[in-house]
DNA sequence: CACTTTCTCATGCGAGTGCATGGTAAAAAC
DNA sequence: GTTTTTACCATGCACTCGCATGAGAAAGTG
């Protein structure tokens, strides 16, 4: 993705980047979107707030780095568990499960995600790399509801977009009711599979 | 609710509290909540800061009344929307509708809550405060489920409490969708009666 | 070697932060 | 009338903020 000259010196900024992304993260995660600056940010990363300006000219670019990152995260976490399920029901439960707050990792990343969502609310910045993944992951659902359709394991009168868009809602509104500390991830799942088997073909 | 000597003066208190709130939820809305300060909301409050901090000792309890009342406010809007409802299944919709960020009021009630949502997360406090509401809205929900069964309405099969979570984590992730911005309220409202439709009778 | 580019750091600046303090009107109590 | 309580204000303090700047290692190039 990165301009290739001739790599000037041996330091590899996605690397550095990326470091930074995740520190912005580790940050929000402990303590919240206000307490983001650059110099707890720089600590976090263990390196000067100088180095960090280097890589990052303000704290908007900063904080978009990160949101980008989580973007990737999810993208790719998302993609892993996609591979090696049998049938695209089993993909759309997979899905979805991971982008719950199931376990450390997982509650981590959406209490990130949660912070980015309600600060992109003022920051158009923001707002506008969120409606990108948006459709990506809603037409991925949708497609596999409809493969479901067609493998008989789901009704075939749903409308699969529709479903996709509610799929999705329930799921976030989960994450959010569950990061306040209302539901355990025992009763989280039972939810889902709830509303799945209402979907389920016969 | 305030404790009664014999009025020591001429202002209502809880008239200044709910003041102070206020200016607290639109410097949320307009600026987000990074930009809340005692200053800000001073100045949003058009008081000084001083008398601000004569009613509210520290930030952490100015944050706190403001989230209280949005508890009230939303509270408040739920009972007046049940009243003249014909059916259970009609108060059902109407106060699910009524948490959506459908109008310009819902919208600003919504940012300022997604807001709070996610501050909670970290500041135990709040989280604390959210927590109380939660299950009330949680209750009353499955309390109208179980009546439109009782009426032939709904699927006599339907587990009630759990459809009450499903729905309101439906609603609660409608609601992060469209405040970033990615559905009209007409979707939304399709969104919600396609979903209530799957759990009618028949 | 000199020299350019890449990278890192320390520091300074003006502005804004939460909060504490002392003072002051005015109403109420005596 | 004096005194006490209530309500409010202006200001100060120690601190943090984002960002700019200039100096200087470090590494590649001639």
């Amino acid at each position: 993705m990165r301009k290739w000259r001739e790599m000037p010196k041996i330091v590899d900024h996605d690397a550095r980047r990326r470091h930074i992304a995740e520190a912005v993260h580790r940050v929000i995660h402990d303590k919240g979107m206000e307490s983001v600056s650059l110099r707890e940010v720089a600590a976090e990363a263990g390196m000067s707030m100088g180095a960090v300006q280097y890589y990052v000219t303000t704290k908007d670019q900063m904080l978009l780095l990160a949101l980008e990152r989580i973007g990737i995260w999810i993208g790719e976490r998302v993609a892993a568990v996609v591979a090696g399920r049998p049938t695209p029901l089993d993909v759309l439960r997979a899905v979805v499960l991971e982008l719950l707050p199931l376990d450390e990792e997982r509650r981590y990343l959406n209490r990130v995600g949660l912070a980015f969502q309600a600060s992109s609310v003022t920051v158009e910045n923001q707002a506008a790399a969120m409606r990108m993944g948006y459709p990506l992951l809603l037409s991925f659902l949708a497609e596999q509801i409809r493969a479901a359709q067609a493998a008989g394991q789901l009704a075939a009168h749903l409308d699969a977009a529709k479903e996709a868009s509610i799929l999705y809602a329930f799921a976030q509104g989960i994450v959010n009711a569950t990061l306040v500390g209302h539901y355990t991830p025992e009763e989280v799942a039972a939810l889902l599979d709830h509303h799945l088997a209402r979907l389920r073909a016969g």
